[in-house]
DNA sequence: GACCGGATTGGC
DNA sequence: CCAATCCGGTCC
């Protein structure tokens, strides 16, 4: 599912707003309870990662560091809580209303705009107000692009995990290669 | 109710 | 390397 998410276009819509949208380069699974990196991490089950136990093809949003959301796609749901992690887009549409929401020096290039999670949050206005939305229908939405072939997805461990002992390992983070959008490691 | 640390970021 | 900044998870 995180390898199927690349390519996807994620379109945020705000009323009275022009739309804002990119391209999905930069993902990573969360595989449930069984992985110590994922907050459902030995069934946890808490009123922030709820929407996770819940039906597929919602957003999953939570606040981090004081100061950063981060949002994911509820893959499984209806009991296992797996999510896939969104960490970089190549903005697309409404270019220049990312940029503003980003306030980054104007000579910063096009895709830094929404290269991290919490950067791509900030440029799509994402915050825990979409905590659990239909990404079908609602403000926030996914839809298919092109495929990508095999050679140009590229894997590793994930991002900043390095807590979850033998999980930090796991090659479960999915990025298009030599993609300047897609955050440090490319 | 206290305490600790985070699926980050950007600056030094 | 480290500060920013606040919420949630955990334990008492």
């Amino acid at each position: 599912m995180a390898r199927d998410l690349l390519g996807c276009l994620l379109v945020r819509r705000i009323p009275g707003e022009q739309a804002t949208a990119g391209t999905i380069v930069e993902v990573e699974a969360y595989r449930g309870p069984r992985d110590l990196a994922c907050h459902t991490a030995r069934g946890r089950r808490t009123a922030r990662n709820e929407v996770m136990y819940g039906p597929p093809g919602r957003a999953y949003v939570y606040f981090t560091y004081g100061m950063h959301h981060c949002f994911n796609v509820v893959t499984r749901g209806e009991g296992i809580p797996e999510a896939v992690l969104v960490r970089a887009i190549v903005p697309v549409i409404g270019v220049a209303r990312m940029r503003e929401r980003r306030e980054l020096d104007p000579s910063a290039a096009d895709f830094r705009l929404a290269r991290g999670p919490g950067n791509l949050c900030r440029a799509l206005a994402i915050d825990r107000s979409l905590n659990g939305v239909d990404l079908a229908r609602s403000a926030l939405t996914i839809h298919a692009g092109q495929s990508l072939p095999a050679a140009e997805v590229g894997r590793s461990a994930r991002i900043g995990v390095a807590y979850a002992g033998p999980y930090a390992a796991k090659p479960w983070r999915f990025y298009v290669r030599g993609e300047p959008a897609v955050s440090v490691p490319r």
